[in-house]
DNA sequence: TTGAAAGCGCTAACAT
DNA sequence: ATGTTAGCGCTTTCAA
């Protein structure tokens, strides 16, 4: 069987099932009742026999729209994303969509690069989780490539970067940040220390300002030398923790703006003997991350969901006027990680 | 700009630039000398000016070939998939390709829909990692399937799943749950449990079988009772761990089938006091795992080498004839989580 | 209800 | 070197 090369078409399931090619065609991928049930069975039978799928390929080109959505993340191996991606990909599946991902390694130019790629796919959507740089230029190329896939009938949904005119879900992450300050204030802290990520990362420049302004709330001033910015992944939290510790000893608690750091700097406080002295709380709670010990205090995203409402936001029709915006809120989780300040 | 409905064609380039069809084709998007280069210039400029993308579904439509590759994942939030996905997706960023990732969510027949859809998309490679049942049904339907998608020109390999004649990226793990029970009964230990995962998944028999043969390497046998099965996943192991527990109280130490398992049924153990007292290992070396306290014992896995060695595997010409097989093996990593047995 | 035929946007002979 | 034209596999008018 099959033995000639290359798929089968559907004009040999039609002529197998002795029917037109446009017969053929209404009977096993266009709309109901127009042709026979009799003639429906005889070509579906002969679709089966050919083992015949349809290209969808082809399809796209004929009918002007695809079954595919496009996801930008920065790294699919960061638990942060995946588990965005396992959300919006839950809801493609919901939808009969395909999801082409595409991993930008932070760097702004794949973002455009592949969000350019999708226009050429003709994706249905695009959604991009983790343009967070504040980089004028690039954003600027990313607004004008958005625009051009929009133009051309495509629809997008951006996670957390806000300052594009497009359909976002935002990230509190200043409030969740603000909260947790407030929280650990609360629980006596007075010397706080922050591991800040990256300097043009917006995520992180959030959750460092939200944290400032908690502390401030509790009249607190964070000291300059108490900020320690770095990379945005474990090794980051873990040099950043040992840079602050060589210029402050007197930190009682410190903030790292993600989780993954968070156990960086736990690791890099064991490596010192301190582990137990200073305490620590991340953001975004992992779930893989949830039973180390210390347990983390943490601010929680519903990540999947974010995933998930971004696209389902992006596969509404699109409500013409201002681009929609959904705020999704992070919840503190107090855990062993910071105890609290012990009186006496 | 661009008022008209939908996208840019290359045929308003061609006139833009006052050229042929297929003179616009040959400068953007065909091969190199063949057009002047004074001629290219004027429509490469057209193509800026009017934003130009070109139809990658209908390129692939006349072309009889695709720059998608298409990639199965059990789930995609689980650390051990998202390490295989991204060391897949650097390789195909590397090769110009596209990828779309589907997760099953561990559903045979999943991986059997996504198969047909890739075949629809008439992607170029499919890569499914994951597909380790030994249900004999699924497995035939599947190997069905992805004979057609070869047929019909696509290429594909399997990370994992041995039974089926395809190219195969195999990891030996009954080989290192046997190098691993061989270094845990060289460290002392005598009694042992194994969470064994589910019954019907190769990857976790594999690893019980293995660990029992390393096992019985230093004549030790494992009672069936200390063999506990559960979810392949966190709550799994913490599950199996407890219960485990419940039938015998004089386990020195648990090989879980993976180290998600393993965080589990540390967790469990911590909460009746005994984590101190069971040593535990794991299997994988998940990355974001290795800073937990105490540092697990596992069998290291290049999980992104993995991913990436099966698509490279499945870019470069077929070898006709047998299917390859590219053997990995794993690497025992001792940690504090299995110390020893102290003497006296 | 069915079929013939004109596209969809592009590539690749085949001419010139 | 460039243009003409016939496809690629499918959908969708438009007739019958």
């Amino acid at each position: 069987m099959g033995a000639k090369r290359g798929a089968v078409t559907l004009e040999e399931v039609a002529r197998e099932a002795g029917v037109s090619l446009a017969t053929a065609s209404r009977a096993i991928n266009g709309s109901a009742r127009t042709v026979r049930p009799e003639i429906r069975e005889r070509v579906e039978r002969a679709a089966r026999a050919l083992n015949y799928t349809a290209n969808a390929q082809a399809q796209a080109v004929a009918r002007g729209r695809t079954n595919l959505v496009g996801l930008v993340v920065q790294d699919i191996e960061d638990p942060y994303f995946s588990s965005i991606a396992a959300g919006a990909m839950r809801v493609a599946e919901a939808n009969g969509l395909m999801v082409s991902i595409a991993g930008t390694g932070r760097r702004p130019d794949k973002e455009i690069e592949y969000a350019a790629a999708l226009r050429g796919l003709r994706a249905a959507a695009i959604v991009i989780a983790g343009s967070r740089t504040d980089d004028r230029d690039a954003l600027e190329r990313l607004g004008a490539e958005l625009d051009a896939f929009e133009r051309s009938g495509g629809r997008v949904a951006l996670i957390g970067q806000r300052r594009l005119p497009v359909d976002t879900v935002v990230v509190a992450n200043r409030a969740g940040a603000r909260d947790l300050a407030t929280r650990l204030t609360g629980l006596g802290y007075r010397s706080f220390g922050v591991l800040a990520g990256p300097r043009n990362l917006l995520t992180a420049t959030d959750r460092l300002a939200g944290f400032t302004e908690g502390m401030a709330g509790a009249g607190i001033t964070l000291p300059p030398d108490m900020i320690v910015h770095g990379e945005f992944n474990r090794d980051g939290g873990h040099d950043a923790m040992l840079e602050l510790l060589a210029r402050r000893r007197d930190v009682e608690c410190v903030f790292a703006v993600n989780d993954v750091m968070a156990v960086g700097a736990l690791a890099a406080l064991r490596s010192r003997g301190l582990d137990r002295r200073v305490a620590v709380a991340g953001f975004d709670d992992i779930a893989t991350l949830r039973d180390i010990v210390p347990a983390l205090t943490t601010v929680r995203l519903p990540l999947a969901r974010i995933g998930a409402a971004a696209l389902e936001m992006v596969l509404r029709e699109p409500a013409e006027g201002p681009h929609r915006r959904l705020v999704v809120r992070g919840e503190v989780v107090l855990r062993e990680s910071t105890p609290g300040v012990r009186r006496g």
